[in-house]
DNA sequence: GAATTCTCGACTAAAATACTCGGATTATCG
DNA sequence: CGATAATCCGAGTATTTTAGTCGAGAATTC
């Protein structure tokens, strides 16, 4: 489980996605715009995200993405795995015996860890985050207050910083 | 919040330390011996849990460091964030209008997998981590089975993967 | 056949991570 | 005092990862 800005990525484009694949195969040129991601970088995404079965392709002119199942079978954590694929179980991965004298220390610790996450991750769906932005888009403008926990400690950070702001449409709201 | 080997390093050296002062101040030398990380890597990480006031420190002959507070009052979360101090709040940090048209639309999600983490590590103690240790040890040389879920996905993933195995005394439990 | 769109692999720039190195400072011991 | 043990500190470096580029190709539609 890495959390980079791929997975955000990732998972930003697969909402926009997920709100215009109604109206047929979504490209990634629109995405591109919208999200300001750059092409070759969705592409390499989209990639991955269509080897793991989590979207489906249709190339020519009036081609584009769909999503393969309903935003509500598809988890954030899917998503996240499907791109930031982990490249092969780091040692101490999943066996116990990351040294000579079982399981380090902080095995349990990390692992907890880890379960936390992907309980959380996966307890979240597309669908879920596409009804959040449709209300959110739909009340105003401003965007109603969100209760989010300001946090005494600092926000999540991932480690590069080149996320990108969504946007639908240059901000405004088509009719979807 | 983030997640690296640095973090980890630094969690299994305040084990470490936290099993060893009761003797006096411990040695960057040993923790790097016994747990394999190196002295200069070490000398880093306790100049940051020192500026933090997680440890302190004693030089000359017969110095080392010790905890500031006793192990049941330093968190996991304490030392996480004493090493990989998030440089600053990368954009969308915490304010909500990461852009013109208030908080992405990921945020929300982000906010609340960084909660449940900050939750959880500030949940876990230094001293329940050393006692945990203890009594693997005294049960026997065989660990017992650890009682982690064997995941269907990955196991928790650290950007890099220099990962060291903890040890004392070169595998020896020494009377403490 | 021309335009559109995905597909793929290799390459590159920038950043972050995980270190190393040299020297300075502080304290103890004999 | 001087040797030694230890922390302190800043600068530098190697490696890896991330994020993104580029170019060529293949499928599809009109």
């Amino acid at each position: 489980m890495r959390l980079t800005t791929k997975g955000r990525f990732a998972v930003t484009a697969m909402i926009d996605l997920a709100m215009r694949q109604h109206q047929g195969p979504v490209t990634l040129a629109g995405i591109s715009q919208r999200q300001k991601i750059s092409l070759s970088y969705l592409e390499q995404l989209f990639g991955k995200l269509r080897r793991h079965e989590l979207v489906e392709s249709t190339r020519g002119p009036g081609g584009g993405y769909t999503l393969a199942r309903a935003a509500k079978d598809v988890t954030v954590a899917d998503i996240i795995f499907a791109v930031d694929e982990p490249l092969d179980a780091t040692q101490c991965g999943g066996k116990e015996n990351c040294d000579d004298d079982g399981p380090c220390m902080t095995h349990e610790l990390w692992a907890n860890l880890n379960k936390r996450m992907i309980e959380y991750l996966d307890s979240v769906t597309l669908g879920e985050l596409v009804e959040q932005q449709k209300g959110r888009q739909a009340s105003s403008q401003r965007p109603r207050e969100i209760s989010v926990l300001k946090e005494h400690r600092a926000a999540l950070e991932f480690p590069t910083s080149t996320l990108q702001p969504i946007k639908f449409d240059n901000g405004r709201i088509t009719t979807i």
